[in-house]
DNA sequence: AGTCAAAAAATTATCTATAATTTCACGCAA
DNA sequence: TTGCGTGAAATTATAGATAATTTTTTGACT
């Protein structure tokens, strides 16, 4: 076999299944981290999931406090979130959570296109079948999600799972920063209501995968990836617009 | 506690000018930027440059004695140079320069073509005759460089200016992140020879983008990036080895 | 009321000090 | 010689204190 372990593991995102606690995190915190790691984690899935809205200050000392910790480390976390591109920092003007709107959506749909295909056309040669069978079951495991966050992670396991063997660590890490741009669209539009759909395009690149037809399923995640879903939701003010999200 | 009075940079190797007056520098440090943010740019200079070893430590209190700050800002450089990729960072044994092989500069040179393809794609109906004529200048000066460095920037400018109207940020930053590693790359290789060369799939892009042929203009370009060179180098032991890099 | 400016408060950025961890050199035994 | 503890030195990581800057408040004046 290939070196998985390393190719497997995101060193900016961590571990992406379920950890000790059993908590679905997009992040994991571990204690063997650095407090600074730990932080940029955790205030990651809180940027992520919206738990904190966009374009909200993160102020070091509030997060120092929280965390028990001074505020060196916190620095270093917004350092991070800043090449996640989750926040944005202005010198001597603090860091805020960086908003977004339907021009990065797309931004962030066409770079997942462009990469991931150029990934899978490496990793094709790589897949065994017990790699494409895993990756069917994460398929079950979304068709039969009853929210957005288990739907959410059931996807982007089997981008994971099908492109990891590429073996190129830089473009596999680019490609984990943009699935948490998708993520957090996602969550912006479906916080709540999710209502169950089967992945045909996933169904399609197994199947052209296994009949040895690598050029297909890439065609077929490269449209796939730019999918971009619609949706009404309710703004503070009590109106509605419509939130954009990429939904593969 | 006390950092010895050895000096951070590889004695063999000079520092490289930095500053207003050498246009040299790939990273211009301003003064309105943190110290942080200062001593991130000229660390990525001279890791760029090759000034600083592949593999090599970089310790806080050595940096921070050289910039006379204390290791604070330096810790949140360290952050700064882990995103782009020039550094690696190892919970509590610190910070190292990167180092590379062909792997990973395939891994940039694919990863270039397929994002400058689509930023190109996007850039092409904003461009400009103006622009264009400034892209022609740029290749036109990379004809005339006689070293490396000012070949470089050159090129570096000409696909910039293609690109950046494409009003994509993050796609861009990806990019420029990428051209930071090939600069890496080609300075590594040929450091002190070069042959003045002309840049004819610059003036094929120039052209079918002149022509109103967008897409013959990605594919010449996405071509272009994918050239990689090969070139034997003295290693430190005496002995000759090809060193490899993307060369457009 | 409205607006501008100065004072006060809050916040960021940096510096100094301390704790925790790793690295390295040295001595000793197999 | 080689390998392995062991302790000193170096280094990283965090805490606490200070300086610099921005934001907010307050109050005089129109």
């Amino acid at each position: 076999m290939h070196p998985p372990d390393r190719a497997l593991v995101n060193p900016t995102l961590g571990r992406l299944d379920k950890g000790r606690s059993g908590k679905l995190s997009i992040n994991m915190a571990s204690t063997e981290d650095t407090i600074a790691v730990r932080i940029s984690k955790e205030l990651a899935d809180r940027i992520i999931s919206g738990a904190i809205e966009p374009g909200s200050r993160l102020r070091q000392d509030h997060v120092a406090e929280e965390f028990n910790t001074s505020h060196v480390p916190v620095r270093e976390a917004f350092r991070r979130l800043e090449a996640q591109g989750l926040a944005i920092s202005e010198p001597r003007r603090g860091v805020r959570v960086a908003s977004f709107d339907l021009g990065e959506v797309r931004e962030v749909a066409e770079m997942r296109a462009a990469l991931e295909v150029l990934a899978l056309r490496h990793a094709a040669p790589h897949l065994t079948a017990s790699i494409l069978d895993l990756a069917e079951e994460a398929t079950k495991a979304g068709d039969k999600s009853r929210d957005v966050r288990s739907w959410e992670e059931a996807n982007r396991t089997f981008h994971r799972l099908i492109l990891a063997p590429c073996n190129m660590p830089r473009l596999l890490s680019t490609i984990d920063d943009l699935h948490a741009a998708s993520a957090r669209f996602l969550f912006a539009a479906w916080r709540s209501e999710w209502e169950t759909r089967t992945d045909q395009d996933h169904r399609a690149i197994l199947s052209a995968l296994r009949q040895g037809n690598p050029e297909a399923a890439a065609a077929t995640l490269g449209r796939h990836v730019q999918w971009i879903g619609q949706k009404p939701v309710k703004t503070a003010s009590g109106k509605t617009r419509d939130a954009f999200a990429i939904v593969g």
